[in-house]
DNA sequence: CTCTGGATTAGCT
DNA sequence: GCTAATCCAGAGC
C-alpha cells in the first residue's frame, strides 16, 4: 500500500525510522523501477546547522517549509544530487534524506544509470541513488502521495526495532552541536548502506 | 586494504 | 569568493 500524508506528518526521526523497509517506487515510461530502502538521515527544524534550513527560507529550501511528503532534490558538491522527503507539518522545516537503498525492480535500467554493475555498488549512498534511480532537481517539489512517477510504498517487509542502527550522520562535521546527532538510521548487517 | 585529492556548480556571503 | 547532506580514481601499504 502507498504510504499516505499522515504517514510523514510525524516527528523527523521517527519518519527516518519508519521508512527503513519501505519501498520507493519510480516510474520512467513503462518501466518500474524500486528499491528497500536501507538508510535514512534526518534532518529537522531551524537549529540543526546541517540542515539547509538552518539559515531560514530561501528558493532552494522552500518545499521543506511545506506540507509533508513532498520531495526536496538538490544539487551537491557541484556534481550530484540528494533525494529528501518532507515531513512535519507546514512551517516547520524538516526532511528525511535516502542515503541508501537496496534495488529490486529494474535492474537492467539501474544499472545502465550507473554504468556499473557490482550490485552493492548501484544505490548505496545518496548521489548514488539519485543517479539509479534517475532523480534530479526537475523532480523537486513533487507530492509523493499523488504522484505517478515517484511514490512510497509499504510491501510488508517488517522491520524489528533491535534491526534498526542509530549513528552520526555523514558529512556534517561543520555542524557545531548539531554534528554528533544520532539522527542517521540503517539496517544492522545490510549490505547495501553506504558505510560498513 | 586505506588514504587523498579532484571533479564541478548553485547558492549564499 | 568559498564551499558543500558525494563519489571515484589513483597512490601507497
Amino acid at each position: 500500500m502507498k504510504l499516505t500524508r499522515q504517514f510523514f506528518n510525524r516527528k523527523t526521526t521517527k519518519v527516518a525510522r519508519a521508512l527503513l523497509g519501505k519501498f520507493l517506487v519510480r516510474k520512467i515510461g513503462d518501466k518500474i523501477l524500486s528499491g528497500l530502502i536501507v538508510e535514512t538521515e534526518a534532518y529537522q527544524g531551524f537549529a540543526d546547522k546541517a540542515s539547509h534550513a538552518h539559515k531560514g527560507k530561501t528558493e532552494r529550501n522552500a518545499v521543506m517549509f511545506g506540507p509533508s511528503g513532498f520531495s526536496y532534490i538538490y544539487l551537491i558538491y557541484g556534481m550530484y544530487n540528494c533525494f529528501n522527503i518532507t515531513t512535519e507539518k507546514e512551517n516547520y522545516p524538516a526532511a528525511v534524506l535516502i542515503r541508501a537503498v537496496q534495488p529490486v525492480q529494474g535492474l537492467e535500467l539501474i544499472k545502465k544509470f550507473r554504468g556499473t554493475n557490482k550490485l552493492e555498488n548501484l544505490c548505496s549512498g545518496p548521489g548514488k541513488f539519485c543517479q539509479a534511480f534517475n532523480l534530479d532537481r526537475d523532480l523537486s517539489g513533487l507530492d509523493l502521495t499523488k504522484s505517478k512517477k515517484l511514490w512510497l510504498e509499504d510491501r510488508g517487509f517488517l522491520v524489528k526495532p533491535s534491526q534498526i542502527k542509530k549513528a552520526k550522520r555523514v558529512g556534517v562535521d561543520y555542524a557545531g552541536l548539531y554534528k554528533d546527532k544520532l539522527w542517521r538510521f540503517y539496517l544492522k548487517d545490510n549490505k547495501f548502506v553506504s558505510k560498513k
